[in-house]
DNA sequence: ATGAAAGCGCTAACAG
DNA sequence: CTGTTAGCGCTTTCAT
């Protein structure tokens, strides 16, 4: 496993280790037949560079760590597309740490990272207290992707969710409901966000006298639940928006078990266009997310803060858009005349 | 960003570096009160140890590089988890890559570890060929999940195909079903000892009249597609068993929308217990792979090489288990009595 | 355009 | 139990 040196390859070329470097990384001053020479050397030997050497050396690692708060949740697959994206086009390679849905597994691996002097950190939908995201901004340049955070010492990008939620009731809105009742998210990340948004878009549509909300929990079993109570209620609502996809697949399957269709009788919008939504049996209206842009920004502004040295915050926000499916479509007929038109 | 170095500590604890080294790896032969001085210092100072020039100097790195196939799939997570598990339990650390589903992004990967100098290699299905493993093997030890490789330079743990597929097989055979279908996965991985499984299952059972396979390729559209051409045979089956959860879901989809009952009319069963398996509206009967298994063991049997020098290679098969939900039950009466009885 | 020499921050014998 | 002395494999001035 003796893996061959620089200083192997120099020999081998009748070389300096230093001009060996300077071919080894590409820079431009080196005669045409010196490159060639290093480059058949270091064949031959089969030479791969020492990153850690290289590293320590140059007190430059050209690595970002990226901490995603739970590896099961699809949801950071295509936020790291992103952030890989943007790692190449800088040229700095990722690495990827698992938080496993807990403070502590974050802070493992933010430390993990830090110890290993990782240029910058990405951190995923993060658990770990702001205090401990300054912290490690301290020692590496921070960029957060899907939570808040007021600092002025690390970046964060993050999905409108006022603009999600409006989206979604004024879909509904426009198809013709006007008992549009909202599943929230409790306490869950974007959940308050949500409700606030759903509420504020009432309002605007004139129809804050339908504002329905019941709590749920991002949850299959809590969706189901709380559908339950709205199809309960006296004045049922005609649409349903649920605070994600998970507790929206929830309703969806109690406003069936009670014999009703989906749109036929309730429309059901969700949140986050997860891979559960586009399946055909579901086939989900849904707000989405930009995962995969949230990931650059974040990256872009990562590499911005290393490269040009800012130390201003920026707290990027992007729009999401709707993505129409089946599960939303006008009111059922009896309900769209107006109440009080007979 | 410049932070505190050994030597520092060192000068500030009044002793050698030295010792400093030998208290931060928690060595035994250190005498107490040096001990507190030097943990004191360090906390002071806010010292955090160089991974790179400790690696550097060990030639050690006590790092484990995971290569996964595709960050997307959920199957992957669990598989992680249980490398993680057996990495806390070796006192190893893990790093992921993500192979973005192709062979280039795997080889990225590997050889960004490879510089990195990390101890071992676990590769989570990988795409790469035979060789390109083979040749990582010479520079780290090298552990494969989900993947067979005839070869006597790394180990291998996979589930038992076979006995899956007899699991699927003889769980629909007890509920009386004799005409069970298969809906195969292609030259996807797996596909093939999947199909091979059933047909032997089949013939064990003498069943092998019954034998009906109709080729699909672990998409939902796929699974659709193929349940349609199940339905429309004259000698309709029974029972599905579908080459993995995906395609079962488009079958199911397929089934309900020909107006029959799952499992009055037609009992599905599939293969990986994902997510999409467990929700309320699939309720899927399936082959569950005891994924964070395959992945501690292909941890452990890394660690083995790395620890007790073990140059033989090890193969190890899994048998996985089935999970019963609602999807599968009893064929409808009229089909249950034989057919030449009248 | 190329080479010599001095580290980067740490571990690893070896003394004592 | 503690200190000294060499490196680990590379980058980086600084000469030339």
């Amino acid at each position: 496993m003796a893996q061959p040196t620089m200083q192997q390859v120099a020999e081998r070329a009748g070389v300096s280790m230093a001009l060996v470097s300077l071919v080894m990384r590409g820079a431009p001053n080196v005669s045409e037949k010196r490159r060639v020479l290093v480059r058949q050397a270091a064949d031959d030997l089969g030479y791969r560079p020492n990153v850690l050497a290289r590293n320590l050396a140059s007190r430059r690692t050209h690595t970002l760590g990226v901490v995603v708060n739970d590896l099961h949740n699809p949801f950071f697959a295509e936020t790291v597309e992103g952030i890989q994206a943007a790692a190449d086009g800088a040229a700095h390679r990722i690495l990827i740490g698992n938080g496993r849905r807990s403070k502590e597994g974050e802070a493992e691996a933010i430390e993990t990272f830090l110890q290993l002097r990782v240029d910058g950190l990405v951190l995923a939908g993060p658990l770990v207290s702001l205090r401990s995201m300054e912290r490690a901004a301290d020692s590496a340049a921070v960029s957060v992707v899907g939570r808040t955070a007021r600092t002025s010492k690390l970046d964060t990008v993050n999905n409108d969710e006022a603009i999600g939620a409006r989206l979604a009731v004024e879909h509904l809105a426009a198809l013709g409901h006007e008992r549009i009742a909202h599943i929230g998210g409790g306490t869950g990340a974007g959940g308050a966000a949500r409700r606030r948004g759903y509420e504020d878009a009432m309002r605007a549509l004139d129809l804050a006298r339908h504002v329905v909300v019941e709590s749920g929990d991002f949850s299959e079993a809590g969706g189901y639940r709380a559908a339950g109570e709205l199809l309960a209620r006296v004045a049922r609502p005609t649409a349903i928006f649920a605070a994600n996809d998970i507790s929206a697949a929830g309703a969806l399957d109690r406003v069936e078990d009670a014999g009703l269709a989906v749109p036929g009788d309730i429309s059901i919008v969700g949140y986050d266009n997860t891979a559960l939504a586009a399946t055909h049996h579901m086939s989900l209206t849904t707000v989405d997310q930009p995962r995969a842009d949230l990931g650059r920004i974040a990256t872009e502004l990562l590499v911005e803060r290393l490269n040009q040295g800012r130390t201003n915050a920026i707290h990027h926000v992007i729009a999401p858009t709707l993505v129409e499916r089946r599960s939303s479509g006008p009111p059922p007929p009896h309900v769209v005349s107006a109440p009080g038109a007979r």
